[in-house]
DNA sequence: CTACACCAGATTTTT
DNA sequence: TCTGGTGTAG
């Protein structure tokens, strides 16, 4: 494709949008003042007008950096500076970008709906590639490899060079990849000084990788940059074209950008220089995956003379929060240095609490929640969707989902495994992928034996070694294999199925394309269609359903049978899964359409109506808010990570602080901060010191619910103190200080403790309080009943206690847990599909 | 080729 | 403790 169809194709596409120009440009100029203006503080006011030029926007936590760059986007459309389809704004998430969509919508009556380059990076450069991918020796159909895939080549690879998979693990091998890739180092750019990684033969491995992937039609995340980095490089003409397209560049959580981003921004940015990077260094936490906080600091130097405007006062925390969050920050060095302030209420304290364990952390903040909800101490009753729990790292969701599962406490969990890199969901798409593309390998080997059909090992290394000697594809392979006895019986019969199933949905899909080509379409998408939900692209033949070809497909190959028949407790839930795929298929037009989009935006948008208290990590929850906020596990060595600390010394202390701030800024109003003196680690019990955090946190934001010496206090305190606590000896010297100085005793906190405490002394049962017997609630189940649980999985009633049902579940053993969590056996295999 | 049993390693964080 | 990978028996 050469650069000249190129703006055509971009001239083309503008059209449509230029019409709506006029209007809003009106606009403008009879109102200078639009009313996206008011409201605005006069930093965000300069952030927003300061239009040409490079602009750093150092923006803290809650002072209003999405208004302002809204505003920003919004203003330059108003004024004629660019159309929407001329601006490019990245953001590092589809959530970010969704909301950022909306938002402009709002200010601008809908006129987001032409920012066709509103996206990630990986996103936008996606869409980039499609277009010059041949630059790269790649066809624009080319597949975007999931880890899993990855994972796969790699392990091929080292079983080819004959290396040791134990001592030189596959993972370890992407983790390099993927870091030079970050840096937008192709094989040949890896520096010497990197010659020693992965036994000597990393870079070695790196090209055999590339090449592979080249020869599969077929890019990793990485190469999504990495791609186009180089072909800005290399090819001047196509750099130009989109250096002129793109009046106005905008980036959010500039903070967060590797090398490889940064160089993409800085090749789009060279010519006109307006760009207006968003950011700030106090809540970089990405470095693990390459971010470059360098980036944000070099900004002067890479673009003289830019503006540095800085969004400082917050509109989200109370005094204490933002207190607090202030003494943990400025014990980090090499800070740009911001101060927030704000003119609202200094608030309710942060409370800090220590507990004895996982277990009663969990209990105790489970019933302050409740607490919370029914509007005690005083204060209003609080919706529990206004809470939060945000933890370090995902294995201490469990507690409290037991937890809360226990008491019938809604919660919702954000996080855990995506989407589409669900098993379930990428079996699917790999039979997807085949009626697309024959050509797919790699996903024949994915369900080449999934359902089970027989083909082991053998099987399966037959095909390969025949399509090899005979330069064709697997499919092709399979077939001379079966046609000429190479696999017989069984197996062979299944296999001959498969291809012809295969063979079979590949012409339906493509004779359901009313004859257009994949070349066609491809056009049409680019150069029409943005993304997710849009236009239809073929008259009339589309909606012929690609839909149905899905069911059909995952009927006919047996995915579906193969989960119907599955007993295990998550194969209702893998049905469901599959259900809601091809229900998303719906939004899209065609197979391809979904398969070139779906690795980039599927993730887990759910059930935010619903009221449930948030679980999620704190990386997870940067950009968020919520009126209360609980830290939990707050203890060296899981926060700040031992890990962290290990492997990247002072830089991972400071970043694990970032993250800490990260989350106490989260909190507008209630924010509390708990630590336990023992917890159990891969199954062992081991004894906690309170996180060095703790000890930052300035005492006058900070009130103590814990007594000076029963370390491990909360409802238990009074009993716990006569264990002995193996942590207390090293606890660290200004915790005990600030706790024998804080009044704990007169305290609001304590005494709420106290008299909560004698209601409910720790002497008794943990169950006791929830065994409250609900007579209207009466289950309709019967002991003895098979049912399932769509954590703990199947199980047997044995007793049944009000709306509680004490179960033994097969795998998870006894628990006690509320009916309406629970369904019958029958009716969890009755998913219908 | 599957099914089961045993052992090792894992537990940050994710586009 | 849990998972996933490898090895062995049927």
């Amino acid at each position: 494709m050469s650069q000249y169809s190129d703006e055509d194709a971009f001239e083309a596409a503008a059209a449509p949008s230029t019409r709506a120009q006029p209007s809003l440009s009106q606009r403008a100029t009879a109102a200078p003042h639009v009313d996206y203006f008011a409201g605005l503080n006069p930093a965000q006011r300069q952030a927003v007008e300061t239009l040409d030029g490079p602009v750093l926007m150092l923006a803290g936590a809650g002072t209003g950096k999405t208004k302002a760059l809204t505003c920003r986007i919004a203003h330059l459309m108003a004024t004629g500076r660019a159309r929407p389809d001329e601006i490019l704004a990245v953001t590092f998430t589809n959530k970010a970008a969704r909301e950022m969509k909306n938002r402009i919508s709002g200010l601008t009556q809908g006129a987001s709906e032409g920012m066709r380059w509103l996206g990630t990076f990986h996103a936008i450069c996606v869409k980039l590639l499609r277009r010059h991918s041949e630059l790269v020796g790649l066809k624009s159909s080319f597949t975007i490899l999931d880890t899993d895939d990855q994972m796969r080549l790699l392990k091929q690879l080292l079983r080819a060079s004959d290396i040791d998979e134990k001592r030189w693990p596959p993972r370890m091998l992407a983790g390099i990849i993927d870091g030079w890739k970050n840096k937008a180092w192709t094989p040949a750019q890896v520096p010497v000084a990197e010659s020693s990684a992965f036994d000597d033969k990393g870079v070695d491995l790196y090209a055999a990788y590339q090449q592979r992937l080249k020869d599969l039609n077929a890019c990793d995340f990485g190469d999504l940059l990495l791609h186009m980095v180089t072909i800005f490089q290399t090819h001047a003409d196509v750099l130009a074209t989109y250096q002129r397209w793109f009046k106005y560049i905008l980036v959010d959580e500039y903070q967060d950008t590797n090398v490889a981003q940064y160089l993409w921004l800085r090749l789009l940015a060279q010519g006109h220089k307006n760009i207006c990077c968003v950011g700030d260094d106090d809540q970089s936490i990405y470095g693990w995956r390459g971010a470059e906080v360098g980036n944000i600091l070099r900004f002067e130097k890479d673009f003289p003379g830019a503006h540095v405007v800085r969004l400082e006062q917050n509109y989200r925390s109370t005094g204490h929060i933002l207190g607090a969050a202030a003494g943990v920050i400025d014990a980090n060095k090499d800070r740009l240095g911001k101060t927030l302030f704000t003119d609202g209420e200094d608030g309710e304290k942060v409370r800090l609490i220590g507990h004895w364990d996982g277990e009663e952390e969990a209990r105790w903040i489970g019933e302050d929640i409740e607490s919370m909800q029914r509007g005690t101490r005083g204060l209003d009753a609080m919706p529990l969707n206004s809470m939060a729990i945000l933890v370090r790292a995902s294995h201490q969701m469990r507690s409290f989902e037991d937890r809360f599962l226990t008491i019938g406490l809604p919660y919702r969990v954000i996080g855990g495994p995506r989407f589409y890199e669900r098993m379930e969901i990428r079996d699917a798409m790999a039979y997807f992928r085949l009626a697309v593309s024959q050509d797919d390998d790699l996903a024949f080997e994915r369900i080449v034996n999934t359902p089970k059909r027989g083909l082991g090992d053998k099987a399966v290394q037959t095909i390969q070694m025949t399509a090899r000697s005979n330069g064709v594809n697997l499919i092709e392979g399979a077939r001379l294999c079966v046609n000429g006895g190479l696999i017989k019986g069984r197996g062979g019969n299944a296999l001959r199925d498969l291809v012809q199933g295969l063979d079979r949905w590949h012409g339906q899909l493509h004779c359901r394309s009313n004859g257009a080509t994949r070349r066609e379409l491809l056009d049409d998408e680019d150069s029409v269609i943005d993304d997710g939900p849009t236009v239809e692209v073929f008259d009339g033949a589309s909606n012929v359903n690609h839909v149905e070809l899905a069911e059909v497909i995952l009927d006919e190959c047996g995915y579906t049978a193969h989960w119907k028949n599955e007993k295990t407790p998550e194969a209702p839930g893998r049905l469901e899964n599959l259900k809601e795929l091809v229900k998303a298929l719906e939004n899209f037009d065609s197979l391809q359409g979904f398969l070139e989009h779906i690795s980039l935006i599927m993730d887990n948008a759910k059930d935010e109506e619903d009221d449930k208290v948030t679980i999620m990590t704190l990386h997870g929850a940067k950009g968020l808010e919520f009126p209360s906020v609980y830290l939990p596990g707050w203890e060296d060595g899981l926060f700040p990570s031992q890990r962290s600390m290990d492997e990247s010394g002072l830089k991972g202390l400071e970043e694990e602080r970032r993250l800490a701030y990260v989350g106490i800024t989260r909190a507008e109003k209630h924010c509390t901060i708990s630590f336990t003196s023992s917890r159990l680690v891969y199954g062992q019990w081991q004894s906690q010191m309170p996180s060095r955090f703790i000890d930052e946190l300035p005492e006058e934001n900070v009130e103590v619910l814990t007594p000076p010496g029963l370390h491990g206090g909360g409802f238990g305190a009074a009993g716990m103190s006569a264990q002995a606590n193996p942590a207390s000896e090293g606890m660290a010297s200004t915790l005990h200080e600030k706790m024998a100085k804080a009044d704990v005793y007169n305290s609001p906190g304590w005494r709420r403790l106290q008299s909560r405490s004698q209601q409910r002394p720790m002497t008794q049962p943990k169950e006791s309080r929830n065994a409250v017997i609900d007579l209207k609630a009466t289950s309709s189940f019967t002991t003895g009943e098979r049912v399932f649980h769509h954590k703990f999985g199947y199980g047997e009633v044995m007793e049944i206690e009000g709306d509680k049902l004490l179960i033994e579940f097969d795998k998870a053993g006894e628990k006690k847990v509320v009916a309406k969590f629970i369904v019958s056996a029958d009716s969890a295999n009755d998913v219908p599909f």
